[in-house]
DNA sequence: AAAAGCGCCAACCGCCGGGCT
DNA sequence: AAGCCCGGCGGTTGGCGCTTT
């Protein structure tokens, strides 16, 4: 069944050679945007013939699907969506159809490919595997809160243009204009939810789009208000609170603690962690900003192009961050 | 200036599941 | 029930362009 399968999806005996591959010209992108226009899409193997397009209907669906479609963005990820998509990957995984339904016009493709070539690259500079609880928890102790003040600075930056924004971008700009009215991120992520209905709901639905989680299609997946970005991983919950009735919060406000229980506190940081994450740091060394000159990576952490032009960070960088 | 190296991304591939006959 | 067809998904690859040497 799979080899009949393959056979027909592609093509049949024959038409093989006839077949074009490779990247599109424009004439035959023309011919199939002006066919859709007029038929709609879908039974893309007797589109690709009705077309006139000498391409098998994968091909078509595809090039349709993430190039030509009238919705689709171009152009570099957002912080908003670089957030949103480690935040859905660590709930989801390489699920990138999925994750792709939570930002509009961007595709599947988009996503993946932003994720090997930059947050692997990543993975792969600080020698930890990229599926590992440990990289995980590297993206969501530095990366992500890096990425959440990159939004709030946009969001001051550009709020004042948000109502010529399009659906997609109004996403986004909901969303920082609720962490910028709520910057504290425990309530910043409690008005997420009160505010959101049960299912997520994307600029498709709703007029007045906002970006939001919710636990539509796995019951054990409960999310709690302090988990800010941290969604569902119980893993990673004892990663990140082994300590009970501790909240993120309570923690950001803390002044209580100075800045290194703090840090110990919420991070449980311990000597192998560093060392073995490749940052190569004893816990004594944490203790001095100075002596660490702390170097999470060289280059496109975040892409320096769309977000920052930042290459390093040092401690006292990492230091604001804990939340 | 040229060659080599590298990163990005569009496109392809194989697999799978659902619907239809 | 079995086979066929199709669309969708995630993984992989090849080529182009930029950067580095």
């Amino acid at each position: 069944m799979r080899a009949t399968n393959k056979m027909t999806n592609s093509c049949k005996e024959g038409e093989f050679d006839q077949l074009k591959r490779g990247p599109w010209t424009i004439e035959e992108d023309n011919l199939l945007i002006r066919y859709i226009s007029c038929h709609g899409e879908g039974r893309w193997n007797s589109l690709a013939k009705s077309a006139g397009l000498n391409r098998t209907g994968k091909s078509c669906r595809l090039r349709w699907l993430n190039y030509l479609k009238p919705d689709t963005k171009r152009g570099n990820l957002t912080p908003q969506e670089q957030l949103l998509i480690l935040e859905l990957h660590s709930k989801w995984g390489n699920r990138w159809s999925k994750i792709a339904q939570h930002l509009p016009g961007r595709t599947d493709n988009e996503i993946k490919n932003y994720w090997r070539t930059r947050v692997q690259k990543q993975a792969r500079h600080l020698k930890i595997d990229s599926t590992s609880k440990r990289f995980v928890e590297a993206l969501q102790r530095f990366w992500m809160p890096r990425l959440l003040e990159k939004v709030e600075q946009n969001s001051s930056s550009t709020s004042s243009s948000s109502s010529s924004s399009t659906s997609a971008s109004t996403s986004t700009i909901d969303q920082t204009e609720q962490y910028k009215l709520n910057p504290n991120p425990q309530l910043y992520e409690q008005t997420r939810f009160a505010t959101s209905s049960p299912e997520l709901s994307s600029s498709k639905e709703s007029s007045s789009s906002s970006i939001c989680i919710s636990s539509d299609d796995s019951s054990d997946e409960k999310m709690l208000p302090q988990q800010l970005l941290l969604p569902h991983d119980d893993d990673m919950s004892q990663l990140l609170y082994n300590v009970e009735d501790t909240t993120a919060a309570n923690l950001y406000n803390s002044s209580s603690l100075d800045d290194h229980q703090n840090m110990n506190y919420y991070y449980n940081v311990d000597t192998s962690e560093f060392d073995n994450m490749g940052f190569g740091q004893q816990p004594d060394d944490i203790m001095s900003a100075d002596a660490l000159n702390f170097q999470v990576a060289d280059t496109d952490w975040i892409s320096s192009d769309d977000i920052t032009a930042d290459t390093y960070w040092n401690m006292d960088e990492l230091w604001q961050f804990r939340m």
